[in-house]
Formats: structure tokens, C-alpha cells, sequence
DNA sequence: TGTAAACTGCAAACATCGTTCGCAGTTGCG
DNA sequence: CGCAACTGCGAACGATGTTTGCAGTTTACA
């Protein structure tokens, strides 16, 4: 539903309530059981959506590490677009049509490289969890509240915040750490 | 609270209701608002506590690395002795003083590194991130469902299941990565 | 010791949640 | 027209986190 999707990017998942989803579409709640089955369903429905935003997938041309760099920016960029997403990322819920869709691209792209299945499976796994990592990272900011307590406990922490702020590091890890987990994941020789 | 704990350890975070960890205790749900001042109040406990198991820090001797490595290990066997931890770690809530020391640790290894603040701070979340990854990994398996769902419309998926299921690759790559992601990240070459 | 103040435990109640039930109103079809 | 199937939804159920008010107990001080 993209009513439901709407709530969730302003206000977050807790926010999506079937009361709320029924008043934004001015219903009732009980209403929204005739399409759906639970508030799973929901959820699993608005992942799948969502995940309709990484297509077009990127023709495999050129190297297929290229390629899959590229499908990994995307991800990260639907989980930055869609905070909650990482939510229900830790589900353990049915997968969608559009999520094994884009798993099949992968596999459509990894085909040129000689591993076993087992091997691009994980590699997939781990693209997207660093995807995820990167994403949380960006949108979590610096958002860390030591909310009242005291630090003198802990020396290093304390000259760590004397030091002046300098210019964030920052060039592109992500390209970086994803290319060497891949390669390392599917090609024999170490990173 | 050690009963919230047990309770999450046996039945997930979900079962950890003010009226499950009361009546554990012996006790009424309303007698829990003596200590503590809500349920998030318990959550950021439980984190804290079981935080506390990373304990002891190993002495920095020789590279630093190989010290974060072993810390980053640590880390990884807590989330996969109480896999409850992932839900937590995902919310902004205040962090304790366990979890403090723990960063505090992590920067005193780092001292001998020429890296500012902010690129040791990323290497924290960095190296966090992954512990959590390779633990979830592990616990959540290979539980991918696809239930229901018609996989002829996804070739490669389907040509990759005819394969026979071959022995997991996994040499350690869980190090692999985390060591080239740190280097990445606190050195100033390339990985 | 006696009394007042403070603290403690907790049953009951409240708001909100997901979900189910049953009943009207509507639609489709012969 | 009549009947069956479908649709929308108010009301209610059980569970949740949290608040309140009231007893029972401990503490503090004259």
C-alpha cells in the first residue's frame, strides 16, 4: 500500500498502524482485512514495493564487479530513502517477487564468475548487509547521545573529544570495502 | 534485569512484556515502574548488561589489528549468544556505560594509529557493523523462503538451485574483511 | 515510644494496538 | 424480482505499556 509506505518514510514504522493506514485511505480498520491478511502482510508488502525502486537493473556489461557496485549504490540508496526499511530487513518473513527478482539479476550478473552457488549466495548476503551498514551510517549520523553521563571514566573517549574536528575522511569506503568482500568471497585468490 | 535477559535469550525480544518479566520475578507488572522508568528503560538495561560480557578487554599488545580483530570477535559471539541484540542495536536510545568502555577500549588499541578522531569513530561503527553482520549470518542461516512462490520467472535463481549444493567456502572471511575495512579506513594507503 | 512522613508493592483502570465478529448495504446473476 | 455472494465497518476481544490510587511497611524525629 502506499499509503502505508508514506506513513512509514514521515513517521516510521511504529507510526503505520492499521487504524492510521485505514484513516489516511478514510476507511475503517477492519476494512483493510479484506485485502490483507495480518500486518505482516502489510509489511512484507510494502519491502516488496520498495524494492521495485532498484529497477532498472544495470545491464551486466563490463566487469561484473562494476556492475554488482552499481546494484549496491542502488540499495543503499532505497534504504536511505526508506529508513524503515532496515526494520523489516531483520524480519524473517516471507520474501517477495520483486526481491527475488533482484536477487536473480545478481545471479544474472555473477554468472560470468566460476564459484559455487553457495559462495554467490552469501556474496549477495553480504552486499546487501554492507549496503545496509552504509546506509544506517548515513542517515544515523552522529545521532549518539552519551545523554548524562560522565566520561571521565573512560581517558581515551575524553581526548578524542579535545581533539579539533577535522574534515570527514571519507572517501568512497563503500566502493572500496564492498570490491574487496566481493572479490574476496568469489574469486580464489585473498584480498 | 537478568530475568528480562533469560527471557529474551528463550523466546525473543517480543516475550519480553512488563507482565512476563514481572510475573517471572514473582511480582506485578506495575511494581517493575519502582525501577525502571519504561520498557525502554529495561531494553537499554538489557543492552548494557549483556554488553558487559565483552568484558574482559584483550591488552593491546602487538599490532593493533590484530587486537581490534579479537575484539571485533568478542562482539560477534555476544550477538550470536543472544541474537535479541540485533532488534536493540538498531534503536537510538542512550548507550550505557558498558558499551562506553567498550568504545573507550576500542580507542585506547587505536592510539598508536595517526588517524583522526572521526576516522577511528567510523572504524568503531564500521567494525561493529560487521561483527553484527557475520552473527546474523549465522544465526538466521539459510532460512530464506521462498514460500509459495513460482521461481520460473527468475532463470538464474532456478539454474543455480540445479547445481549440487557444494561445501561452504568460508575460509575466515569474516577477518578478511574486517582487516582490509580497518585498514581501508585507518591507514592511508589503499587496501 | 508515638506519630508523621516517606517509601513500596500492586490491583485496577486507561489508551492503544492487532485482530475477529456480525450485521447492514451493495452488487451480480438467473 | 429474488437470492447469493461480496464489501465495508462499528463494536468488541485480548494483549500490550503505562498511570493511578490505595493499602502496608519502614524510616525519622520529638
Amino acid at each position: 500500500m502506499t499509503a502505508a509506505i508514506a506513513i512509514a518514510d514521515a513517521s516510521g514504522l511504529a507510526a503505520v498502524s492499521m487504524r492510521a493506514v485505514a484513516a489516511r485511505l478514510e476507511t475503517g480498520a477492519a476494512s483493510l482485512y479484506r485485502y490483507l491478511s495480518s500486518r505482516d502482510d502489510l509489511l512484507d508488502l510494502m519491502a516488496d514495493r520498495v524494492a521495485a525502486e532498484l529497477r532498472p537493473y544495470p545491464e551486466p556489461d563490463g566487469d561484473w564487479l562494476d556492475t554488482l557496485v552499481r546494484m549496491a549504490r542502488a540499495q543503499r540508496a532505497v534504504h536511505e530513502r526508506h529508513p524503515w526499511l532496515f526494520e523489516l530487513s531483520q524480519r524473517a518473513s516471507a520474501i517477495g517477487p520483486e526481491a527475488l527478482a533482484f536477487f536473480d539479476a545478481c545471479l544474472k550478473v555473477m554468472a560470468p564468475v566460476e564459484a559455487p552457488f553457495a559462495a554467490k549466495f552469501e556474496a549477495i548476503g553480504m552486499m546487501n548487509g554492507v549496503a545496509i551498514l552504509f546506509a544506517r551510517k548515513r542517515t544515523a549520523g552522529e545521532s549518539l547521545t552519551f545523554v548524562g553521563l560522565d566520561v571521565t571514566p573512560y581517558p581515551y573517549l575524553l581526548a578524542a573529544f579535545s581533539e579539533p574536528v577535522s574534515a570527514p575522511p571519507a572517501t568512497d569506503l563503500f566502493e572500496r570495502a564492498l570490491r574487496s568482500l566481493l572479490r574476496g568471497l568469489l574469486t580464489p585468490d585473498g584480498a
